[in-house]
DNA sequence: ATCCTTTACCAAGACTGTCTAGGCTTAAAA
DNA sequence: TTTTAAGCCTAGACAGTCTTGGTAAAGGAT
């Protein structure tokens, strides 16, 4: 069988995560059910991807986690946004956009 | 300084390399260069990049290979689209656009 | 009471593709 | 004849994702 190509760009997931967390602050799970959700299912977040992320979004100082009870009244470790964040969503945006109309430009091209 | 991002998208190269060799077959600093020219120097394939994934497009059997002799007058290997390529550009084409797409509206998002 | 399913978090290791940094050969220019 | 540029190539490091596995606790079913 041919391999599948994955359903999400590397390097673009830190970003989505960001995005997602822009106005409320959300737990693991749920930023990755956002992410799908807002997507149309076209992009679903693996959890071995996801937790690996957070940290990383959490070590840069982008994200702030403390823990709390889901609506299932289950624990949950909640993460927002930092304002350091917002300003990393902006960055990453902006070069997500420039690369992908090169890419486009490339594609498009006679 | 911070850590600048790449100017590609990891994970695309194979198919900008199939688009470039579309039309004529190059050589691989040839088609390094048309990448860059289309998309307007937004891209940049650096050879550490572009060998392996000459490589990987023959060993697929997307690419086929032989020695020629450049413009200027060295010897390089050049190489030309297969039928199997041409059916992978548009495959990987398709998945280019359905997650690009994902991700485009998760940005929008309100 | 006990089991099962679901929610939620987490970790180890493999894998893949890119980048850094080097090196080789040969043609042409200085 | 020395240098520069064109062109190919490789080894090793690295980052981010995926696979696979696990834990804990809540709630429902048996």
């Amino acid at each position: 069988m041919a391999k599948e190509k994955p359903d999400l760009v590397y390097g673009t997931l830190d970003m989505l995560i960001l995005k997602a967390l822009q106005h409320d602050p959300r737990h693991g799970l749920g930023i990755a059910d956002r992410i799908q959700q807002m997507s149309k299912d076209i992009l679903h977040v693996e959890q071995g991807s996801l937790y690996p992320a957070l940290y990383r979004l959490e070590a840069q100082g982008w994200i702030k986690a403390e823990w709390g009870v889901s609506d299932n009244n289950r624990k949950a470790r909640y993460y927002k946004l930092t304002a350091a964040g917002r300003k990393q969503l902006e960055a990453e945006k902006e070069h997500w956009l420039r690369i992908t109309k090169g890419i486009d430009l490339v594609l498009a091209g006679g």
